[in-house]
DNA sequence: AATTTCATGTAACCAGTTACATGATTCA
DNA sequence: TGAATCATGTAACTGGTTACATGAAATT
């Protein structure tokens, strides 16, 4: 019903539970056992975010081991969970996630693959790759609008994550490339 | 007193104000037209920090334009705040800091320059190499890990992480050569 | 005269954090 | 027997978010 935004780790949470059925605690250890940790896992987080989920109807949890003191709630994706969580995955990139959430669109494309057939994954790429380039380029000029001050560190800086985005976009060509993409292979 | 630790906002409204002093909406106006706006920049986040700022004794503000309805506060670092910002930007880095507060670190290189001798910048940029590389290398061995099935998107994902992580290295290198470290070209 | 800019803030909200609590089960 | 692990959660707090409010001064 509610249609309010999917916090990053609530877009990983749903994309594992989309990937396999599992309780709270499973997740939990993904999260810290992996680099998917970086969108936090502690029990204060995870809980409260996947009651949210299944108040919202996107993931219906279901009690093992009931009679016992602590059972066992595993999660399982709902209908309108799957579409939700497609429509996050698919919705067209923009600058604003390029420039904000870098991030949670490496979380996205790493859900795509048991979502959609391969050929969506390569469009994907591609808008990604055009969205990095293009803001590499903006942060090319305003690197370029730094007056030579004799300290360079602000501009080193800049460039900095220039660099970020510039080997984020090497590593779309070859993802895609990897994936079969045969598009012109010199854009 | 309170030695809470600087959240990033704070130390970029820290460093910002160690530049110049200033008002809180001097410093608005620079998230909002360079990438420090990356550590967000709404009024609603930057003048409660700066509150809090105030009332820790880092920074010490005096009314300009009283006896108007609308006077403007500028904002001066105190010697608390001086020490302070020096002891948080100067913390030896950890790896932890490399996983979680990458971009953290880069703030705190940008207000090196202006901070501390050269020759500081350089050994911090050498650390920085140093941790960097070594979380690349445990990716490495983490992607190495995973088992080849159909779907690669999962180890494209943390590929994509080490890139990232390789690029921030080989940009360490450069910004040492860029600042005169004239140690070891060939690490 | 109307709009933009200067300049500061508040209020309601939200999703995280740390730290703690509980108690069964399995393993050394 | 004692420790680690399974498994779920709560409570107090924090630092953000958006959206709104105010009103003078400068610009068009």
């Amino acid at each position: 019903m509610d249609e309010r935004p999917l916090s990053a780790l609530s877009l990983a949470l749903l994309g594992l539970i989309s990937m396999a059925p599992q309780s709270g605690y499973d997740l939990k250890k993904v999260f810290e056992t992996t680099p998917l940790g970086h969108f936090s896992g502690s029990p204060g987080a995870i809980y409260p975010a996947l009651e949210r989920l299944e108040k919202d109807g996107l993931v219906a949890g279901t009690l093992e081991r009931t009679r016992t003191l602590r059972p066992r709630k595993c999660y399982a994706l709902t209908e309108v969970g799957r579409a939700r969580l497609l429509d996050t995955i698919l919705r067209p990139i923009t600058r604003e996630d390029v420039v904000w959430c870098l991030d949670e669109l490496a979380l996205r494309f790493s859900f795509l693959g048991h979502l959609v057939p391969k050929e969506r994954s390569i469009t994907f790429l591609q808008s990604y790759q055009v969205h990095v380039e293009a803001y590499a380029q903006e942060l090319a000029l305003q690197i370029r609008g730094i007056p030579d001050t004799g300290v360079p560190h602000g501009r080193l800086a800049l460039e900095l994550g220039r660099e970020h985005y510039l080997a984020a976009a090497r590593w779309a060509r070859r993802a895609r490339l990897a994936l079969g993409d045969d598009s012109e292979r010199e854009p």
